[in-house]
DNA sequence: TCAAAAGTGTTCACCGTACACCCATGG
DNA sequence: CCATGGGTGTACGGTGAACACTTTTGA
């Protein structure tokens, strides 16, 4: 006989994503207005519940699919919310996960009720979905300083400046353009094209790519990504 | 009327604590012997589930308190663990915490089926539990050269060596003592006592404290703790 | 008097940061 | 020819790492 807890409690466990984007000049968020009760109509973060015959991974890249149609996007798992009051209608606990996604390259979200808004000017959001959003911040800010995953949210070809933009968006503050150029160019995993993207002066940027092979290559012979 | 999610799967949630010790040179974890099927008589993380009533912390508390009886403990949620088959009874998600606690001004666990492991001496232990501990590891490892956490370990008093070991303990590498000593006085966050721990040498080495007040009024004053 | 741990400063290399001018081009 | 953003190098100070000898005292 399988043994089994059986008189302990059950819980809703939910999946909630914390969507980035960039734009420009901002990093932005992915909201929906959420369709079903309590709360319909506000804006959400992307939400779903885990399912009993899938982890809490596979169940974040399914509601992110359901509710963008993008698949294969970089997530990390964030932190479990569970204040006993935190969703009116039934008890239930929400990890949260972020994702990193290029804005440009996505299939069009015309079909979603999905919006992106500025981190810097966010509407009114349901829940604690906006301390979820806070450690989301957080953790990215981090994270950009460990790993290279600034590229997700670029398109492929990138300009030196789009890059400086992205790391300023994230982390809240200015940059030095020399200084900037100078630490990537040190990391030397970029590959400078021959093309220069011409929309945003007289003169032309160089764009540039990420040389995923070459940082693989750099991280199996001990090399440590920090900026 | 009062909404609910009526066609969506509640599961179990278990919350797994990772207890950390020191001992002298040796960073440690208390394990306990599981005294219900499955895996009853293996190593176990401490465990328990989430009732309806209380959040994850709460929860993490209760448990430790439980089968340790100690009360007030320094303690952080890790991460969500959620693999289909993790538990082999049930399907169960387990969120793990970790503690730090200070094993000799332990209450003795006589009382408990526990036992103490140095983390480079583990036995046997269950289901994922092996991958809760490394993922602890890794984040005290960080977390320790951000806060001063690793007060949590000692006794009230302790001497630089204490202090300098337990560190080694953690980031698992040799630290050089003057370099070590200096970087902890020029944190100015201890207190320096007059008396002398002599259990350890003949010349005796001095004892410290650990001065919150002056830690606490220098992070208002903008001071950021570095190690 | 000797063994064993405690305590104590300086030097050097490297990294992070500050900083200003010329270039190329389209209008 | 000029306005706009692109691109480039150096100097300085601070921090982290390496490193060896003297002190104390119980046995």
């Amino acid at each position: 006989m399988i043994p089994s807890y059986n008189n302990e409690d059950k819980i809703l466990v939910a999946v909630d994503c914390i969507i980035f984007g960039f734009d420009k000049e901002d990093l932005k968020i992915l909201l929906i207005k959420r369709n079903f009760e309590p709360k319909k109509g506000h804006w959400s973060l992307m939400g779903g519940f885990l399912k009993k015959n899938e982890n809490l991974n596979v169940a974040a890249n399914r509601i992110l699919f359901q509710l963008t149609g993008l698949d294969d996007i970089y997530m990390e798992q964030l932190f479990a919310f569970s204040e006993v009051n935190r969703d009116p209608a039934e008890r239930t606990i929400s990890v949260a996960y972020y994702a990193l996604i290029n804005i440009k390259e996505d299939h069009s979200l015309d079909n979603f009720p999905a919006k992106w808004f500025s981190v810097n000017e966010l509407p009114e959001i349901i829940f604690d979905h906006p301390e979820m959003i806070q450690r989301a911040i957080k953790r990215l800010r981090y994270r950009v300083s460990k790993q290279p995953i600034g590229f997700e949210l670029l398109p492929t070809k990138f300009t030196m400046r789009q890059l400086q933009k992205l790391y300023e968006s994230i982390l809240g503050q200015k940059l030095d353009k020399r200084n900037f150029i100078n630490k990537i160019n040190s990391l030397d995993i970029l590959i400078k094209l021959k093309e220069k993207d011409m929309s945003s002066s007289r003169k032309g940027s160089f764009l540039y790519m990420f040389d995923e092979q070459k940082y693989k290559s750099k991280l199996e012979n001990g090399f440590i990504f920090k900026l």
